[in-house]
DNA sequence: GTCTATACTGGGATAGAC
DNA sequence: GTCTATCCCAGTATAGAC
């Protein structure tokens, strides 16, 4: 059904948008990655992007998506033989990324609105996440007196809060504090390996 | 040196249009508030906007600002009796003013770029949060293993996060999960009233 | 000091030519 | 299917009227 000629210009030309959009919030941050200047970087007109992606936030929504396939969060923190430590990686890794931080946090508030292209896409990948945390995090710490769903929910937005707090003072030790949280919420005995 | 006659007027102005701000954001959201829009509303052109704030972004900031003034953290946190109450309060708070808490997420987020006019706004508030967490809940629990500035940077940052998530999903009880959280870094005593 | 009129820039989006 | 030409609206800078 797909695949037809003049189909794999197109899907080629899709990929190469969606990484100059990358290297130009890379580069210049997210807010002034305008779609002139990411079009200048492919060689078209911002029109062109346009052909492709319906709009700017739909554009930037699919980096997102594509951010989530090549390194996403859920093969590392599945993956990893200790959930914390994948999880912990990531945020690591988030670190060498701030073009991608930003663009992440700054959507993350225009999606609020529903009529927004992300929204869909953060209110399935945020319960993802979650069900993921409070899977491997519950097999781990038995102890914890929160129930699991609330327990995600707290570790989700802690480390999206500490973004915020890192874009602005970039000092900060996201990953430190996350192992600090983490750590804290395990009330008595930390590894039993039985 | 202030308060000459005519400048009562510009006083009583510059209230009017913070005011009308707040109603535009809170009406149509942050992004759909526009200059033009708030001036309407102020029965003005969007230069006279740019007359008392130099731009849209200034405008926007001291908006945060006046909120800080009048329903501000610091005060409901330190005048309560329980400090942990006090500041759920203000979580409470927020759930009434969805406007609000939208423009600040999305400041916070903009600001990242120190050429912005709140960068300091929120380093200086981050701050200014901080110690007074770190006091207040230190002096109520001293058994947790996390000292005060770590701790008072996760709960800003869950406290931050959490907004994030209820302004995507308003269902999401706020108060309750930061409640959860307090509550789970208290490894054993609760209240010694001693 | 307060503000309108106006014009300029740069953004994203549309219609329609190739 | 691809992209140029065009449009509209945003924020902003300036000049000068009240």
């Amino acid at each position: 059904m797909a695949a037809r000629g003049s189909y794999a210009k197109g899907v080629a030309r899709r990929e190469e948008i969606l990484e100059s959009a990358l290297d130009v919030i890379g580069r210049k941050g997210y807010q002034n990655a305008s779609l002139k200047e990411i079009a200048e970087v492919v060689g078209v007109t911002p029109a062109a992007l346009l052909h492709y992606f319906g709009s700017k936030e739909e554009l930037f929504t699919a980096v997102l998506r594509k951010r989530d396939e090549h390194d996403g969060l859920e093969p590392s923190v599945l993956d990893a033989q200790d959930a914390v430590e994948g999880f912990l990686e990531v945020i690591r890794h988030n670190t060498q990324v701030p073009g991608l931080v930003a663009l992440f946090s700054r959507l993350s508030v225009d999606a609020a609105d529903p009529a927004h292209p992300a929204h869909d896409y953060f209110l399935e990948r945020s319960e993802r996440l979650r069900s993921t945390i409070a899977e491997s995090f519950s097999s781990e710490q038995q102890r914890t007196t929160l129930d699991p769903d609330t327990l995600a929910r707290i570790i989700q937005a802690a480390s999206d809060g500490l973004q915020l707090q890192w874009m602005i003072d970039p000092t900060v030790d996201m990953p430190g504090i996350m192992a600090a949280l983490i750590d804290a919420l395990q009330p008595a005995a930390a590894k039993t390996t039985d």
